[in-house]
DNA sequence: CTAGGGTTAG
């Protein structure tokens, strides 16, 4: 007995306390006058007059008693939160999840969603575990249960917080909870955003699997996902997907497939996403400007200036009115080509239709100028910027930075970081990047290793590029065991080594003669999921040729082409010097090599 | 909650 504890401890003033709050606690429960008394003290919000009533009185225990009693469930969803700060206490997870279980029966879906969105931001210690365990425990409607935790994927995913929605999500399906679209699109768009498309799929099959017939949008971010990482042929069978479920592909649709394909890195890409125009008319889709927009870069992207042109003019015979991204494209392409006199025609042709040129207008030119070694003229359009009252951001900072950088400018190029951090814009990881490349290239690698320290001050992180910049670095000045443990590092710290990673350190290894070791690579490589691309094999094919092993080489160059990738200017530059000076003629279709 | 344009690494 409590009683005789507190006597024998002489603890008497704790005694009293005791006995008042049994007293208070055994008066509120038998007397329903109290009750309702209560109730209206939170239904008005009159706290501090509540707070004076329940001195004697165990808040919990009160909590409890609304969720048995017939009180508005509003009502004790305002109470929880309000006693939560009050008290400073933490319900248990069960009586929260009761607290909204009745909040769901009684359809006020508005309460659960702002209660979980507050919830998700605060409770961090909670696992998604023990979440779907309280609300298994805490309330028997399944109906009800399953609107709970539809809410509760999309409040993790608009907080940002999309692997705990992605765990939710798997959860539901073990506890047989039924989620809906409301849910289920958002988490496969942050997936997508993410680049987490091995879960976008997992979410895609299931909600076909647990019968969440998927939408339009759903499918749409589905075949985006699937682009992005390069899997356009399963992105085509999602649209055979689609007819199953009788959802029709609209413009949409057919626009995320042919930007796939113009992204694509394989022979015939242009061929391919031209062929999805024609079955998108062919099947009564009208293309839109962004349609237009997607080919005209794609061409540019390509080399194939004049091909945009070409779609750029059948646009407008169209109809179609070309605007600010379509000229962006164009003046983009004509930039990097150096072509700066038919750019600017197409500048004044904006201006002249009533578009403002805007911040990618200008960046596009300014890189042109920086990429075409012109710092004077890139200067000259930076600081016309704020005269036509456009905002610098950090990527024309960047931009500029890497000009200086790679015109062996580098005080300049530091002495614009100043300038930014003047006006108030923040150095990222690109900038950083800029100038850690920069300092490399110099043979300065002391010094890029200490802006990598600056980082970590400035809580920006290391990325994928920041590392490569690294490893391409050490690996040229042929210390490859070295740039391998930064592979290591990189992978520690959870970054996915990209192309570049693997096709530096290969390369690094084959100029070092160490052909075993550069082929380790490749697997290592193949192992993190990474097909072989153009510049894996350019590496490889002038690793074996160094090495006279002329055979081995035409093999890989075959390999190359069968897999359709499209052999680039360095891969005929190696054809040319390696094999056929010296008296080999490569067995592949010789018209591969009449550029 | 779905599609298009600019920077850094090979």
């Amino acid at each position: 007995m409590p009683t005789e504890v507190n006597i024998f401890c002489g603890k008497i003033p704790h005694l009293i306390i005791f006995l008042r709050n049994k007293q208070a606690l055994r008066l509120f429960s038998s007397s329903s006058t109290d009750s309702s008394t209560i109730a209206n003290l939170v239904a008005k919000q009159h706290w501090s007059k509540l707070k004076t009533h329940l001195q004697n009185t165990n808040p919990k225990a009160l909590l409890h008693q609304l969720l048995t009693s017939e009180a508005d469930s509003e009502l004790t969803l305002r109470y929880l939160t309000w006693s939560q700060k009050e008290f400073k206490l933490s319900h248990s997870l069960e009586l929260t999840f009761r607290t909204l279980h009745s909040l769901a029966c009684a359809k006020k879906y508005s309460k659960i969603r702002s209660f979980l969105d507050n919830f998700v931001k605060n409770e961090k210690n909670y696992s998604v575990s023990s979440i779907f365990h309280a609300i298994s425990v805490g309330g028997d409607s399944f109906c009800a249960n399953s609107i709970i935790v539809d809410m509760l994927v999309l409040a993790y995913v608009k907080n940002l917080k999309t692997h705990l929605g992605y765990e939710a999500f798997r959860r539901a399906g073990d506890y047989g909870f039924k989620l809906s679209v409301i849910s289920c699109n958002p988490l496969l768009s942050a997936l997508v955003k993410e680049l987490e498309i091995s879960k976008m799929e997992v979410v895609y099959k299931e909600m076909i699997k647990r019968r969440i017939g998927p939408s339009l949008i759903s499918f749409n971010v589905v075949i985006n996902g699937l682009c992005k990482a390069g899997k356009l042929n399963k992105a085509s069978d999602v649209i055979e997907d689609m007819k199953v479920w009788g959802v029709s592909p609209n413009v949409i649709t057919y626009n995320t497939l042919i930007d796939g394909y113009c992204k694509m890195g394989k022979i015939g890409k242009m061929y391919k996403a031209d062929a999805t125009l024609k079955e998108m008319v062919a099947n009564g889709i009208c293309p839109n400007e962004v349609t237009f927009n997607i080919l005209i870069d794609g061409f540019c992207k390509d080399g194939n200036v004049s091909a945009a042109m070409k779609v750029f003019a059948e646009m407008q015979s169209q109809g179609l009115k070309p605007n600010v991204v379509t000229y962006n494209s164009l003046i983009n392409g004509l930039c990097c080509d150096g072509k700066f006199g038919e750019a600017t025609v197409l500048w004044d042709q904006m201006i002249g239709l009533g578009l403002k040129p805007n911040v990618i207008t200008y960046n596009s030119l300014i890189n042109g100028f920086c990429k075409n070694k012109m710092v004077v003229e890139a200067s000259d359009s930076f600081n016309d910027m704020p005269k036509q009252g456009i905002a610098h951001n950090v990527t024309t900072y960047n931009i500029l930075i890497d000009g200086y950088c790679k015109a062996g400018r580098i005080e300049d190029a530091f002495a614009v970081r100043i300038t930014m951090m003047g006006r108030g814009i923040c150095p990222n990881v690109s900038t950083y990047n800029c100038l850690i490349a920069g300092l490399c290239r110099k043979g300065d690698v002391e010094a890029a290793w200490n802006l990598m320290d600056e980082m970590v001050g400035k809580d920006l992180r290391a990325d994928v590029v920041t590392y490569n910049i690294l490893i391409d670095s050490l690996c040229s000045k042929g210390e490859s065991r070295k740039a391998m443990r930064l592979l290591d590092e990189m992978s520690r710290k959870g970054l996915k080594p990209s192309h570049v990673t693997y096709n530096s350190l290969m390369d690094g290894y084959c100029n070092e003669g160490n052909l075993r070791a550069a082929l380790n690579v490749r697997t290592r490589m193949e192992k993190g999921g990474k097909q072989a691309n153009v510049v894996t094999y350019n590496v490889l094919i002038k690793g074996f040729c160094r090495k006279g092993r002329l055979e081995d080489a035409n093999k890989l160059l075959n390999e190359m082409l069968e897999k359709g990738l499209v052999p680039n200017r360095m891969t005929y530059e190696i054809v040319r010097e390696e094999m056929i000076e010296k008296g080999f003629i490569p067995d592949i279709e010789g018209h591969l090599f009449n550029v």
